[in-house]
DNA sequence: AGACAGGGGAGTG
DNA sequence: CACTCCCCTGTC
């Protein structure tokens, strides 16, 4: 299957690091996301996919969103517009709560090679074995299933087997649904009440799986992008009053820009 | 080889 | 707030 697509770069999206169980092989990627696997390039404004329907893939990469007036109303001066430009078409993924939570757990004190390693061995460990043509992997766990300490343990989380052995006991899909229901300030005080969910990881689960666009994850990078261009201490109400309703989107391109150099 | 830091968070004082 | 420790990994 193929649709046309405006305003997407499928390379910056996947690779930005906000999604981690993903595979590229040449121009392709093969992607797995809570129980499924699927296949995705794109051709200048064609993306071109198998493995999940056209919905789906209009759903996950948020090609619904109104991106010109995002970038519109973020474009707030030449720092924040250097970084858009310098990542056009990179787009916010809407994860799924559960996976996005465990992934955000596991990356605390971590890299992106590490998150990866993590989750695919939680996966090994707890999912079921899937694949799509000559590809296999395995699909997430759903809550409930991330059981034992010892096999927790065993996907080299560390300290962080905890937080995932209690959160896997505390949280269901009911309880995530209801989360993503509320107001972002009272839905990320709920997802803080959990074991090892801090600030910045609530934040990420709220940007990242609970559209709660105006989020400010604030990490180490960040910090250093936010010191460097404005000069600010108190990071989190000046990006959300500056910023305004779509603050998670000026997040990951400052992100992308003070990481990339 | 061994120290060290890397997308935080909890527990204390 | 300021501090320490938490486990694992890649890097120098």
């Amino acid at each position: 299957m193929q649709i046309t697509v405006e305003n997407f770069s499928l390379h910056k999206t996947l690779t930005c690091g906000q999604f981690f169980r993903y595979w590229q092989e040449k121009d392709t990627y093969f992607i797995a996301h809570t129980d499924k696997l699927f296949k995705v390039k794109q051709q200048k404004n064609k993306l071109i996919f198998s493995g999940v329907n056209k919905e789906y893939i209009n759903n996950f990469f948020r090609l619904d969103d109104p991106y010109k007036k995002i970038i519109n109303s973020i474009s707030k001066d030449s720092y924040i517009k250097k970084a858009i430009s310098e990542n056009k078409g990179l787009r916010i993924i809407r994860q799924d709560p559960w996976e996005c939570l465990i992934s955000y757990i596991c990356s605390s004190m971590a890299n992106i090679p590490k998150i990866q390693k993590n989750l695919n061995l939680i996966a090994k460990n707890y999912g079921d074995k899937i694949e799509f043509e000559d590809f296999s992997t395995h699909t997430f766990p759903e809550p409930g299933q991330i059981k034992d300490l010892q096999t927790i343990r065993a996907c080299k989380v560390g300290y962080r087997a905890g937080y995932i052995e209690h959160t896997n006991r505390k949280v269901d899909r009911k309880l995530l649904r209801k989360i993503s229901k509320m107001h972002y300030t009272d839905a990320k005080k709920e997802l803080m009440k959990i074991h090892g969910v801090g600030e910045k990881v609530a934040d990420c689960v709220c940007l990242f799986s609970m559209d709660k666009l105006e989020a400010f994850p604030v990490d180490v990078w960040i910090k250093r992008a936010m010191k460097k261009y404005y000069s600010k201490e108190n990071i989190r109400s000046f990006a959300k009053d500056y910023f305004g309703e779509y603050a998670g989107y000026a997040n990951q391109f400052l992100f992308q820009h003070i990481r990339n150099g």
